[in-house]
DNA sequence: TGTACATCAGTGAACGCGCGTTCACTGATGTAC
DNA sequence: TGTACATCAGTGAACGCGCGTTCACTGATGTAC
């Protein structure tokens, strides 16, 4: 039953995969090894051929879904020219679809709280991944000092996040659509 | 070894205090039930003479926990006569002992994630608790229509609380202290 | 290039453990007369 | 007010279950000559 290296390759990135989402989906604690192994097309006991313990595809998912997010916010900035790039990518982090999108959503939104109470390297994957978002908005605020600009991004993530975190909590959907909406008018109007 | 009515009562306040910061501090699928019945000093056993599940508990702590610091930010803002009172909630809020106040601090920072993921009735509860907040909050916004100081205090409990969340996860402590920083004098300057 | 052997990805059963929940039991409290 | 009985808060053992992890095994892949 061994397979090629480069199947076996392929395999550990689904796995990476799989984790990424169902962790954001159903949180760290709520998704088991036999879970993520069977969302790969995998029985569980094969799970260590490929990683030494949980802790480790905790990390390494979270990396993955921290990149891919970044990498789409800079490519929705890439896509406008001039200055509606940010704003484009700011109303799509608020949007309803992607609140809704648990498994695909902002790892910080869905996982912040879980990786707060974890190990220290989950933590560091977790803040260098957010330095380069913050870097990433930072550069799209234009007519301030880096260090300024970094503050500002600071702020604006802050805000971002927990709207979506409120958003996502919140029963009423009305309430829901509110918040996300006066986050988006507050961080997208002209008075930025 | 039965109990007086006052005693047992007493004991379900104390069982519901202890859920309420242990879930804060450990998660909701981090508490175990035993953990908040020897938090009460009994043993897990007699948990079902108060409660008929481990989710009737969540509401009831969260409920409890909600409620103590909407009635904390309150009290700050009438301590303070005039209009530094809402300064000093955000203040105190943004503040990095509150920030590491794990089984004290703000349940939705703790909490969302959890919540957004529960039954419905813990989100109702987690809902009415946050209107509450947000009329708090919305109160104390003079010079503006009820509807706006509604929608500008949304943006602003999104900053706090998505602050809090940042501060918490990032491991580097000079970048966390400077998050609350940042928000802190966003929301506190004049030009709110 | 062929052959013999070593490697190892994946399977499925099993491990100890802690979970939420149930239950028989105890004995002090509450109630009925 | 006293007495007899019912109630029930709390204990501690037990339940089935799913968890993370380990392991013997299989057989295709990789390596050595």
């Amino acid at each position: 039953m061994r397979k090629s290296r480069e199947e076996a390759a392929q395999t550990r990135k689904r796995i990476v995969a799989a984790a990424s989402a169902a962790f954001r989906r159903n949180g760290i604690d709520g998704t088991g090894l036999a879970d993520l192994m069977g969302a790969a097309g995998l029985t569980h006991g094969g799970f260590y051929k490929h990683f030494a313990s949980k802790e480790q595809v905790v990390e390494e998912s979270l990396a993955l879904a921290i990149e891919t997010m970044v990498r789409g916010i800079k490519d929705t900035i890439a896509a406008a020219p001039g200055k509606t790039g940010l704003d484009d990518a700011i109303t799509d982090y608020l949007s309803p679809e992607y609140r809704d999108n648990l498994a695909g959503g902002c790892p910080f939104v869905a996982l912040g709280s879980d990786v707060a109470r974890g190990g220290e390297a989950v933590r560091e994957v977790a803040t260098s991944g957010f330095l380069g978002l913050v870097d990433t908005i930072a550069g799209q605020l234009k007519g301030l000092s880096p260090a300024d600009a970094r503050n500002q991004a600071l702020v604006m993530l802050s805000t971002m996040i927990g709207a979506v975190t409120i958003a996502r909590f919140v029963s009423d959907p009305a309430l829901s659509d509110t918040v996300l909406r006066q986050a988006r008018e507050h961080l997208t109007k002209s008075s930025r």
